[in-house]
DNA sequence: GTGAAAGCGCTAACAC
DNA sequence: GTGTTAGCGCTTTCAC
């Protein structure tokens, strides 16, 4: 086992000092390109790799991105890590994965997961990226932060947007051209502001299209299949049974066709179901789940990317918001 | 936000020079006690927590384990971090996520990118835990590795096992007990080792059974749900078509339940179908997949253990092999 | 028991 | 354009 090859074996190797190396390594201007040529061509006989911990000694760094969550769906979780480790593709950092319990109910508990971590940054997601002390506790350490669709507060930080209300909107509203108007609606887990914003686009859905609230039941749920099949039951059993359901993520909507199906009640010509967030299952149960499609890979990278350009020094950009797009599938069909 | 401390600020606070401090915070013999206590004193009150950049310059250490593996489904990746992080919490070691897109193709790839992410250790999940020159190349680097169930070159680092063959052979045994005698086997991607080995298990299911190789239809998957709707389009579309499906994932499983169900075959009446793993999605998709389930969260913790133990000087413990567990749900049922 | 000096691998500041 | 010097925060070596 030999060890690494530093800049100065390549100094020696390529007859320049290790000044100039460094110069070539990151790529800084005032090198004759005939040496850095030569330089590049040593580093890589020598498969070098600078050391993470020299250069963080000196920029008082660790070049570790922690990427936080709290337990939701593996799809989700797989989505939102591959679109941070796209963006950070080429770049010195590196993604710290840091799941936790409960944020809410814990926040300082989190924050001193990511000191220990000593990351330099954080990507929070869902929804640790709305809980104010978490962000406060963030801006008093000096560790960088970029939120990761939050639902309030937007101003903080640097956020990558969706427009979860008008995303609700618009998959109700497709619900309500196929000429439903007696709803029901599993909601998401009550810790997540996506649960209440995807309920107002609902809502606003219902009163354009003049829909009394009796007609509307609400049901609890908490993103979970088994929290999806419980509400489903209470929904569909009744015989004032809605012909539509809104579930506010495709598990708990895999969960209302399950449900249906145990019920002898057909889909979509009983009941119409769609779900939130075109995950995986959407596509892999029967009939297929008619869902709102989120770009949630594009968004972890954005968000990385705002966290990097904070990191480098640059200034906070405008949020973006991403779009939204209803997809339209079997499990949705005109009301009976 | 002022900067952190450093033992120089507390050797001046507490009168004594930067070696001493270094010997407290250490727990190094041969400093007086009531210096000890000093030094404590004014080390807590500066809030001081030692620079892991600069101790890691000097150990070349990094504290940061790899976790390598390739888009495989979402829940089998969830799991491994799960299981890895369960081992890892408390420890100061922290778990950086490096999928890898093809490590057969590009094994020098997979480790220059661990390599240049620094990690002291790294988690090889199928399929890089079975490519030699990978295993080569970390050997000569100095970067520690664990393999989680390899399928070749067992005595090679230490490994976490699973018995691929015998649980293949438990799940086609099962089918084989309920009567089924002509069979279609829809494979995983072969690049993996446990694709030949379940293979390998369930043909010794088929020769305790006395079933003739021509009854044994074989149709190539990748282990995505979209691989397996093909190879179950091949396996069902023909008249003299299988009484019984292996899938050698659940993804695949669900797929062929899905074509059978496009088909109008009732399962399990006219055709039974299994999968493998036990994934979420075993449980989602209806009828209920029976499936071999595979420990994979406590696979990754016990692989996780082992390389905690090299990386803290240990020997290498002999290799475990974890258990398997056929679980029958509702795909499966009498032959015709 | 304790401290001074050297150095881990790299880069910022400055000289040439 | 290129090299020299100094130093990031810590530990190792060795003198006292």
């Amino acid at each position: 086992m030999n060890r690494r090859a530093t800049i100065k074996d390549i100094a020696e190797q390529a007859g320049v000092s290790a000044k100039t190396v460094s110069r070539v390594m990151n790529d800084e201007p005032y090198v004759r390109d005939d040496i850095r040529e030569r330089v590049k061509r040593v580093a890589a006989a020598l498969d070098y790799h600078p050391n993470r911990n020299a250069q963080g000694l000196i920029s008082s760094r660790t070049f570790l991105i922690g990427l936080t969550y709290e337990r939701p769906s593996p799809s989700y979780v797989v989505d939102l890590q591959r679109g941070a480790l796209e963006r950070l593709a080429g770049e010195r950092y590196r993604l710290v994965v840091l799941p936790f319990a409960d944020a809410r109910e814990d926040p300082a508990g989190l924050v001193a997961l990511l000191r220990s971590a000593m990351v330099d940054g954080a990507l929070l997601a869902p929804p640790s990226c709305d809980i104010p002390e978490v962000l406060d506790a963030l801006d008093n350490s000096g560790i960088r932060y970029a939120r990761i669709t939050p639902g309030t507060m937007l101003e903080r930080g640097s956020c990558a947007l969706l427009d979860e209300r008008a995303a609700g909107r618009a998959i109700a509203e497709h619900l309500v051209q196929l000429g439903h108007r007696r709803f029901g609606v599993i909601l998401g887990h009550p810790g997540h502001a996506a649960t209440s914003a995807r309920l107002a686009g609902y809502r606003d859905a219902f009163a354009a299209a003049g829909i009394a609230p009796d007609d509307i039941r609400i049901e609890r749920g908490d993103f979970t299949f088994h929290s999806g099949e419980a509400a489903a039951h209470r929904l569909l059993a009744r015989t004032d049974r809605p012909t539509a359901i809104l579930a506010q993520n495709d598990d708990m909507g895999a969960a209302a066709l399950s449900v249906a199906r145990a019920l002898g009640l057909a889909v979509p010509d009983a009941v119409s179901i769609a779900g939130f967030d075109d995950a995986d299952i959407a596509r892999l149960c029967w009939p297929q789940l008619t869902t709102v499609e989120q770009p949630v890979a594009a968004i972890a990278a954005d968000a990385t990317d705002r966290l990097l350009k904070q990191l480098e020094g640059g200034e906070l950009a405008a949020a973006i918001t991403h779009p939204h797009r209803v997809i339209v599938r079997g499990s949705t069909g005109p009301a009976a």
